[in-house]
RNA sequence: GGCGGUAUAGCCAAGUGGUAAGGCAGAGGUCUGCAAAACCUUAAUCACCGGUUCAAAUCCGGUUACCGCCUCCA
């Protein structure tokens, strides 16, 4: 039974899907201005590795995750960098897409973007002034928080604490216009004339931030969805006011389920890294010096919900620990070329039993830990498995098929086993009659000869393998 | 000020009432011509104080430290 912790009510719930056999989820996108650093690609990879288990569990996945398109940072940085906000933003998407590929996260069945869905923006706030949810001040449009009776809900938050928080922040014109300085808004007139707008009933202008969110997750995935994830940050306001505008306007229940990613935390003290810190790397950067894989696998080992310290000695052990999982398969496909026709049902059935303890594990709000730790265990049986002097080609199967399945929900692949390349064959098969001649100074050279060219050389009972070293 | 989170061996980290999983690093061992890889063995009383209980890392109260949200932010 897969139980999932509901921020809304910050326990851990048995999950019920709305259609069975089908899950609804609306994941909060980046603005693109900038490239993904790490903890926008820790959200990325920790719904990536969710939504990989679902469809391990059977279920299918409609996956959309927006790109905020138009904002002021995206304004901001187009009219720095003398490009327009369109080319801004198609630079950045491509940057994202390469990014998110590297990290071996699954394309979203849909990524929306908000300046292609202006028109439905549009009627939505529209709707909500209707209803007396909104209302327009000289082209700009407020949301009336007060109107909305559960206002708070998610974050527990109390109007009025809010509102003497917001107190020390009424320094700007908008909040001048607000009725309320909890109100916030849902579109916003053009301030320049050269700025990107668009036409409205309400003039010339641009759709607020979280409007956005509300119009494309309920259009692409109806009035009531099953999951709503996004980084703990955006918890209050931008998910508190999602709620706010959606159920004021459908009037019915928004999300059933929202799930809230921890963060990455960077420096001695663990604080979190943030692009207004400036503390921040990039994943274009970082991947430069790191295989893509050893970040898929650093991030998607830790629960989404815990935070993530990240150093170079933390990122090191994630590269040993996927290297060690990574020899392990090497060592496995190893033995087929001398692998037998015969059952091992023993084999078999520990590995049912360990792929029952990973699912135990994995139904309880995604515990990875717990998973992973399963996966050592059969990193284990592997190992032990192949060093035996005879093996079954039905046993190998089994463990392979097992263990890649499984670890294709972290995102970790194996290239497929590269034909032996038959001038390494001949330099492995002339030192293994050196060695047998005891001419260990020539068998050492050749072995040297290999290493120099990134070959490895393993001399087992079973003979001599050998894997690039990477 | 309001809301929320975290504190377990050198490091990462599991564990929500019955005398502390797993990984890394370290130590010892097996295997090996030597290596590599693997396998085996090996370490903590759980931030602090008090309480409940036959029994607490696990429940309750308090203290301390750190982090986050309340303003753009995954």
């Amino acid at each position: 039974m897969l139980q999932l912790f509901n921020t809304l009510t910050r326990q851990k719930e048995a999950f019920k899907p709305i259609h069975p056999g089908e899950i609804g989820m609306y994941v909060c996108g980046p603005t693109v201005y900038n490239y993904i650093h790490i903890g926008n690609a820790r959200s990325v990879v920790a719904f990536d590795t969710i939504r990989r288990y679902f469809e391990y569990s059977g279920y299918k996945v409609k996956y959309v995750s927006n790109f905020t398109d138009v904002d002021d940072k995206m304004i901001n940085t187009a009219r720095d960098e003398g490009i327009t906000v369109p080319e801004l933003a198609d630079r950045y998407i491509q940057a994202f897409m390469e990014d998110t590929k590297a990290l071996n996260v699954e394309p979203a069945t849909l990524n929306p973007r908000a300046t292609e869905n202006i028109p439905d923006i549009i009627q939505f706030i529209q709707g909500l002034i209707d209803k007396g949810y909104a209302y327009a001040v000289d082209g700009d449009v407020y949301y009336h928080t007060r109107k909305f009776a559960d206002y708070g809900k998610l974050s527990d938050q109390n109007i009025d604490e809010l509102e003497q928080g917001a107190s020390m922040h009424t320094n700007n014109e908008e909040t001048e216009r607000k009725q309320d300085p909890i109100d916030f808004a849902l579109w916003k007139a053009q301030k320049q004339p050269d700025e990107i707008a668009w036409q409205s009933p309400w003039g010339m202008g641009r759709p607020g931030w979280h409007i956005e969110c509300s119009v494309m997750s309920t259009k692409y995935l109806g009035a009531t969805f099953d999951i709503h994830g996004g980084g703990e940050d955006l918890e209050f306001p931008h998910h508190e006011n999602e709620i706010a505008q959606s159920e004021a306007e459908t009037g019915q229940t928004f999300v059933h389920y929202w799930m809230h990613n921890g963060f990455v935390t960077i420096g001695d003290d663990d604080q979190k890294m943030s692009k207004s810190l400036g503390n921040f790397v990039t994943v274009h950067d970082l991947v430069k010096k790191v295989d893509p894989q050893v970040l898929r696998f650093f991030i998607a080992t830790t629960q989404y919900r815990k935070p993530i310290r990240y150093s170079e000695q933390t990122l090191n052990e994630a590269a040993i620990n996927l290297n060690r999982l990574k020899t392990a398969y090497n060592n496995l496909m190893y033995r087929y070329r001398d692998a037998q026709d015969a059952d091992n049902t023993t084999i078999d059935q520990q590995v049912q039993d360990l792929e029952a303890q990973f699912k135990t594990a994995m139904d309880d709000d995604i515990n990875v830990q717990n998973g992973m730790t399963v996966i050592y265990e059969l990193a284990k049986l592997i190992n032990n498995y192949v060093a035996q002097d005879k093996v079954a080609k039905q046993t190998l199967d089994t463990l392979k098929d097992t263990y890649t399945r499984l670890l294709s929900i972290f995102g970790v692949t194996f290239a497929q086993k590269q034909l032996l390349d038959r001038d390494i064959e001949k330099m492995i098969h002339e030192r293994n009659e050196a060695r047998a001649n005891h001419d260990y100074a020539r068998s050492d050279e050749l072995r040297d000869l290999l290493k120099d060219e990134g070959i490895i050389l393993e001399d087992t009972p079973q003979g001599t393998r050998w894997h690039r070293d990477e």
